[in-house]
DNA sequence: AGAAAAAAGTTGACGTATCAACTAATTTAA
DNA sequence: TTAAATTAGTTGATACGTCAACTTTTTTCT
C-alpha cells in the first residue's frame, strides 16, 4: 500500500465518509418509515431503553453526541411525550430520563428491524471482513484522537 | 457473530458512524489550521487539482455530495479566489472550472500533509485490517443503497 | 422539426451538527 | 468553611447537509 500513489477518492476516510453518508441515509428511510422518528431520537431511545444510561451526561459519554443538540433531542423527545424528566433527589443538576410506554412499545417494535438490518448488512461480509473491521474502526477512533503533531 | 445479543452501541453502522465523526473532526482541525480550508472546500479542490473532474457534475458523481451544497461551496471557493469559471463553449449549461494559481500552491502544500495523515492512519492498522476495511466499505455502500425490503 | 424528457446548475427552506457562552449545583482542596 | 474548579444541562449563533422546486440548455424520440 503506497499512499503517495492513493488517489485522494481513495484515501481512506474519505471512503468512510461516503460509506457511513449512504448507510446513515438508509437508516433514516427506515426510521421514518417504520417509526416516526429521526437517527439521533431513535440513538437515545436506544440507549435509554437497553444500556443503563439514566441522563444527558451517560448519553454523551456513551455516545460521543455534543451536548447542546442532546438537550433539544431530548426536549424533543419529551415534547412528543417519549420521555419522561425526573430531576435526581442526590444531585439537582441531573434530570434523570425515563422512557414512556409509548416509547418503549415504538423501540420495542423497532429494534427487531434495525437488528435485522445489522444481520442483513453482516450477510454481505465474512468473518474476516468483520473482524477486520470492528478492530480497524476501534483503532482508528484512537488515532482521531491524536493532534495532528502526534500523528 | 449473534446479532441478537449484540448491544445498540455494537451496531456497526453506530461504530462506523462515531469513528466517521472523530476522524472528520480531526481532518477539518488539520485544514482549518494549515490551509484555512474547510473540509468540503478541500475536497473540491483536490478533486479539480487530482483528478479529470472539470465541472460540478463531474465532482458531484466522483463524490456523490448535494448539488445544491456543491454550488455554494463552488461559489465560496470563487469568492475566495480560488476557482474560475467558466461556460463550456459546447454545452452552455456547464461551467468548467479551472484552480487558480492560490488554489494549486494550497493544494500542494497540503496534499502532502494529507498524505501524511492517511499514512499515519494506515500504520495503526496491519496489512489485513487494511485490505478488509476497503472491501468492507465497498459491500456496505453497495447494501447500504437497498431498500428496506430488498435488505 | 418539434414535443417531451433529461441534465447542469442555482436557490430557498429546513433540519442537524458544532462551538461557545451561560446558569446552577456540586465537588475539591486550601 | 468558603473560594475555585468541575459537572449537568440550556441556549444562541453559525455552518453544514438534505430535499425539492425551478431555469436554462441539451438530448431523445417520433
Amino acid at each position: 500500500m503506497n499512499i503517495d500513489d492513493l488517489e485522494v477518492q481513495q484515501f481512506l476516510t474519505y471512503r468512510l465518509a461516503r460509506t457511513h453518508m449512504r448507510l446513515n441515509a438508509q437508516a433514516i428511510r427506515i426510521l421514518k418509515r417504520n417509526a416516526g422518528l429521526t437517527l439521533t431520537q431513535w440513538r437515545v431511545i436506544a440507549l435509554l431503553a437497553g444500556t443503563d444510561c439514566k441522563n444527558s451526561s451517560d448519553i454523551e459519554r456513551q455516545i460521543g453526541m455534543d451536548k447542546g443538540q442532546l438537550s433539544r433531542t431530548i426536549r424533543g423527545l419529551a415534547d412528543a411525550g417519549y420521555v419522561k424528566f425526573k430531576t435526581d433527589a442526590k444531585d439537582h443538576r441531573k434530570s434523570n430520563l425515563k422512557l414512556t410506554a409509548k416509547a418503549q412499545k415504538i423501540y420495542d417494535q423497532t429494534l427487531p428491524l434495525m437488528r435485522n438490518r445489522q444481520r442483513s448488512l453482516f450477510a454481505h461480509l465474512d468473518e474476516t471482513e468483520i473482524k477486520a473491521i470492528y478492530s480497524a474502526l476501534e483503532k482508528l477512533e484512537g488515532a482521531a484522537q491524536l493532534s495532528e503533531d502526534e500523528l
